[in-house]
DNA sequence: AGATTATATTCCCATTACGGAATATGATGC
DNA sequence: GCATCATATTCCGTAATGGGAATATAATCT
């Protein structure tokens, strides 16, 4: 079986660097692809692909404007991201607790 | 340029949802290779891949006692990913809130 | 040394990925 | 209608994937 497709789901989404920028930037407000092409620095096919990517897996909203896209970061599609690793919290609060004590000499 | 591997960063590797299992039951405790594939019911060379892809990144450490090798969950290198989907919880809150407004009637 | 147990590695395969270049769609303006 | 601007899609090539099967390594036991 080969890796699961990008578009599957959030967390192979946000495995691409590239796409984890497209969601900072949008996060502060919406804006149109040109904007994201041109503070990304990469060339306009590969935005809009990742873009499609993002909204396939509902991490970003459209609206389109004449004909300008613009797309806004759909800050709650990540939640499901925050949620799992706040199970490992938990764990290495733990872990640093246990590594402080054994550096003092505590039992 | 093709996808980026798996074991390049902590990003790629958790995209993997069998991969997330383990980190998951390797945060408890320490377990054999053999615990791992009973628990997860997939063939044993497909969990050394895993443990591999997840060894590489230090999302996970391994120690040997005769002929087994205890993996455990590294929580520590599981902060990175909640860092970044930390950097988002500011915004759904705000989100939230004006959701709500809305729907208060509150302006 | 040979057999057994525990884990790791290798090989094969179908599938997907990302980037680049070219092209297509869609909206606006003349 | 035609040109232009903004964005999306398609095609190509290289590279990596994860599962399965077979094999290799490494440690223990008799």
């Amino acid at each position: 079986m080969p890796r699961a497709a990008s578009s599957s789901d959030v967390f192979n989404a946000v495995a691409e660097p590239r796409r984890r920028d497209i969601l900072v930037y949008l996060a502060l407000r919406e804006r149109p692809v040109g904007d994201v092409v041109a503070w990304l620095g990469v060339a306009q096919p590969s935005v809009s692909k990742h873009l499609k990517v993002l909204r396939h897996v509902g991490l970003v909203h459209v609206r389109r404007e004449g004909r300008q896209m613009f797309y806004r970061t759909n800050v709650e599609a990540i939640r499901p991201l925050h949620e799992w690793t706040k199970t490992f919290e938990h764990f290495w609060r733990h872990q640093l607790a246990r590594v402080k004590e054994r550096a003092e000499g505590n039992p």
